[in-house]
DNA sequence: GTCTATAGGCCGATAGAC
DNA sequence: GTCTATCGGCCTATAGAC
């Protein structure tokens, strides 16, 4: 299947100056956010001068939307080769989705943190329709999944599709969000363990909580 | 029962004018972040003189400090009357934790998004610690409730209730955060209606998604 | 309590040498 | 491509009149 739209360039097409630029400020703008950092600091973590980041990208902005772009790229490749293709019986489709979509968000913490950002706090017109784009596509994916799923008969035809895709990104993004701070509350034991929380989700969201079990 | 932290204020010990920029603030720290919001900016919007908001804030970050405090005591006070009260039969308390825990957040949109933010960015030893005890008072409130309702009998026993709670936090949390991108991804129609969402939430997970219904 | 004026510093961005 | 030096502007915060 062909891209139709340009590709998202991930930074090497660049420089080994500029790569590096790109890398330090994708970490400052992932910790602190667009207004947080400033170019000062990301020269000085770079070991550049200032000018030459004016050199290699045309402005804060652009720089920033680059280290989005590159982000965005990181983050819609790796669940591609990753989730869907495991064809084996249908319900294991969804658990395998479930556990690698969450393996991609951390094991690539400054994509994921980068795109919530922006998703959080992005002005309309900058990368904010980049970020939605990675959204609604990863959305998509597993809806269209779900629905694969339910029409082989594993999946209530009752269910909402669109609803048990939300709830499954929501559970798996909500974990990394907070991953950091479940650390430190009382008598939560996947704290730190994705795959026992990505396993208990899912049987949570397959039996259900109701019942005498 | 006797409070035992400091109450936090939520602003009504101050002056009209303090009240008024305190406002002000916390709408456009919730809305742009700390380092995105000028003093300047502040003191537009809200009618006053630079100088006066230091006058009645020691800080940029004291004021910072009071609006989140603000937003902190708004969040965690509307639901201790609502969610935990209805002693009805067991299940109904859950489904009725649900909904009004997604109504406090979509009500108090501001103070919401300006804790989100802070769980996101706030640097260790900022007000990050008073988001965190926000979660965490709100987590624990119902991991209980799930505790409460398994002893009765309408949860099953092996279901972690730990993993329940976050998980129905998690449900709210995501829906808050990204109602506005909902509105234009194809195919979902709890969109623009918690109430519809909260019940389909509910139901999802208390019969699960396997089974030929 | 509220204001104008201003201090002192860091910001993003540019000029120009090498 | 990389640097030093610098510009004009906006920043937080303060001084001091009213």
């Amino acid at each position: 299947m062909a891209q139709i739209n340009p590709p998202l360039t991930s930074g090497e097409n660049r420089s080994g100056a500029a790569q590096n630029i790109l890398e330090v400020a994708g970490q400052l703008f992932a910790r602190s956010g667009y207004d947080g950092v400033s170019i000062n600091e990301i020269a000085n973590e770079a070991g550049v001068s200032k000018a030459n980041i004016f050199h290699h990208f045309k402005s804060k902005k652009g720089l920033y939307l680059a280290a989005l772009n590159k982000a965005c790229s990181l983050s819609a490749g790796v669940l591609e080769d990753n989730a869907v293709e495991s064809s084996d019986d249908s319900s294991d489709r969804v658990r395998h989705f479930l556990s690698s979509h969450l393996e991609v968000l951390l094991q690539q913490p400054l994509a994921t943190r980068l795109i919530q950002r922006e998703l959080l706090d992005g002005a309309e017109g900058n990368g904010k329709e980049l970020a939605e784009k990675v959204f609604a596509e990863t959305f998509e994916k597993i809806t269209d999944l779900v629905r694969d799923v339910q029409a082989q008969g594993a999946i209530k035809s009752s269910i909402d599709a669109s609803l048990l895709a939300f709830l499954m990104v929501g559970a798996n993004v909500f974990f990394f969000e907070n991953r950091d701070l479940m650390a430190h509350l009382p008598g939560i034991d996947f704290a730190g363990a994705p795959d026992r929380y990505s396993e208990a989700v899912f049987e949570l969201l397959a039996h259900g909580f109701e019942g005498q079990s």
